[in-house]
DNA sequence: TTTGACAAGGAAAACGTTTTCTTGTATCAT
DNA sequence: ATGATACAAGAAAACGTTTTCCTTGTCAAA
């Protein structure tokens, strides 16, 4: 619709080279003069060059692929706009295909992005564990946002979950917490195993026993969360904190404690995982560690760019570390909270608390 | 990478005109045996069209412009899904682009897509009232999915608030109570005029009174909810239902229910509208009206995809009609309830309740 | 002066398709 | 036999750029 690059060039009266040769701001030396003459004509006539001409002839389509296996999974959306903000800062889009959990669906997706000549490629919360024949073939680089399954690999950036487990695990011991459980994820899970290996080596490193009848082990779910819950509260000696594993199963955590009789903080510390939003918004209010999904885009976007422009090879995986916030399910327990409150309340009671009905 | 169509044509002893024509379906006729021996030549070389040469050409790029602010915000993502899973069955793709709720990006947004040559775009949750210069010279079809602003408009695909307020409504009234009220959203968000309007008109259809005193005006958002709700509690006389206009308001109302020692739905039913995920987690899970972001994603996209066609002009304002989904926030009204129970609580303690704390 | 280097710009190739135009050949009704 | 028609295929233009390869002119160094 807008005028070609000929039309311009006729109407300043250069050649189509030259005219090419300002716009793009070639090395190729042009004269001021003429300089400003294309550039006023191109203004004048509105000019926008024609992106599928000019990635015909340069082979850069300015573009990323990005395969996800669905934009509802809670944590994509985040880790796409991280990928896009980055990708905006360099004048590039991305072009996202879904793979709805389907390796086969996936493998077409990488061809779809392939055929339209996309630079590079990222993964988002992919769940295969390596790249295409087509895709090494193509020579295009690749890396992955959020890696699930697998261990450690390469081109991959991934939440740093055991420093992110540890800063959890440390905030509950400097309340005071001595006796503190875990709701882990599935042990299929990367990221459920480092949290738990973090727990584990953050209370030994603190001198606490570690009492296996306090870890169990769930589904992510809320419901997972209840039982678990309910299971830890059947112990004869109940912990003062709890770590969980992410903010589903610990709100599930806090339902169970809510129908056995029990708060949160006030009963039970509770730590959680993820950063969700609704941890934000329900009381109490979740105390957790975020997961980072927009700056493991953004990173993610930014090593690809990094292997686009051939700076670098395959990297060793990349871990980003979230933050701990500290909001309103964790208290420091019964015992510290008697010496420091003016108040005393009946806390002794629940210390053998079974599962009495709310009254 | 892959062989190119003159290399195939060479191999094969034709033209490149007629192996383009064999492998495009063209409707120029072709020898039987010619064309197979192209398509096995093709095969055998692994030929993939370059999408930018045919493009460029055919002036076609197979290419949907999206425009959203976001995708933080709660719905885009399914709409987004919708549009996406659309435009696959018909082999396009969708691009898109960040708008970030500024209107000069969103403007810039569109440039960008057309200089990629997007044969349509579809503006997700656009606040914008009218379409660019830029876009409408482009001559280029356009559609808005979930317009939240303004009142009708052509060429966009919203929730039918209308009819989904009144799904949930009937839903109470069906229950047997009388006396309900509503919790709404900010007036100037179209949605939430519509919502109010059906549950007045719903009301006065079945012959029930309207008390402004029952209606109370909220900001959608879970502190809303609490306080608004805690504005209801202070009636003298309760009702004994209430259609909150969004989930996030109505987990505020039901915290509020909760610190005032209430409980949804033996005390208050409650029904809500958005049918966001955590309705379907947290106890009481939540009797909702979902809004139907996908459909309307698919919808959006099935629309511009006819005008891509050019089957069809500027089209008036679709609606889609969520559905209600039955969980457990609502009940009976004690009265009736009373009737059916074999066993009778002192529901009448309740009639009167006021800030209690929970004992 | 000659030579060479360099600035400035144009002509044309190239990117990989699709499609128009043209040509040749077989088939068919006259 | 002859013109008309349809079928089959090739040559080449076209899409809008970028870039290579040339050409020309100018100026400084030899």
């Amino acid at each position: 619709m807008s005028a070609t690059l000929e039309e311009v060039a006729k109407a300043a009266g250069v050649s189509v080279a030259t005219a090419s040769r300002v716009l793009t701001q070639s090395a190729h030396p042009v004269r001021a003069e003429t300089r400003q003459k294309v550039l006023r004509f191109a203004q004048a006539m509105d000019y926008r060059p024609n992106l599928l001409a000019r990635s015909m002839r340069t082979d850069r389509t300015h573009t990323i692929g990005i395969v996800a296996d669905n934009l509802l999974s809670p944590f994509t959306p985040p880790i796409i706009q991280g990928i896009q903000d980055f990708l905006k800062t360099i004048d590039y889009l991305g072009l996202i295909v879904n793979a709805d959990w389907d390796p086969a669906i996936e493998r077409e997706a990488i061809t779809t992005l392939l055929s339209r000549a996309v630079e590079g490629i990222i993964f988002v919360e992919s769940s295969h564990l390596a790249p295409t024949q087509e895709l090494v073939e193509s020579q295009k680089p690749y890396m992955y946002a959020h890696r699930l399954f697998g261990s450690s690999v390469q081109n991959s950036v991934v939440p740093d979950d055991y420093q992110g487990a540890q800063l959890a695990v440390e905030h509950l011991i400097r309340l005071g917490h001595r006796r503190i459980a875990h709701i882990a994820g599935p042990r299929g899970w990367h990221s459920a195993r480092r949290r738990v290996e973090s727990y584990r080596a953050t209370l030994l490193q603190h001198g606490l026993p570690i009492d296996p009848a306090l870890i169990v082990e769930s589904d992510w779910m809320f419901e997972g969360g209840v039982t678990a819950m309910q299971q830890i509260l059947s112990q004869p000696l109940l912990p003062t904190a709890i770590f969980v594993g992410n903010d589903m199963m610990a709100l599930g955590a806090i339902e169970a404690l809510r129908t056995a009789g029990l708060q949160a903080p006030k009963d039970m510390a509770l730590a959680a995982y993820d950063n969700r939003e609704v941890s934000q918004i329900l009381h109490p209010k979740l105390t957790t560690v975020s997961l980072p999904a927009y700056h493991m885009g953004q990173k993610a976007a930014e090593l690809i760019w990094l292997k686009v422009q051939g700076e670098v090879g395959d990297l060793e995986e990349v871990k980003i570390c979230g933050q701990l916030y500290i909001r309103e399910s964790c208290g420091a327990p019964p015992a510290l909270r008697t010496l420091e409150a003016v108040d005393m309340g009946g806390n002794a009671r629940h210390r053998q608390a079974g599962k009495q009905p709310q009254s």
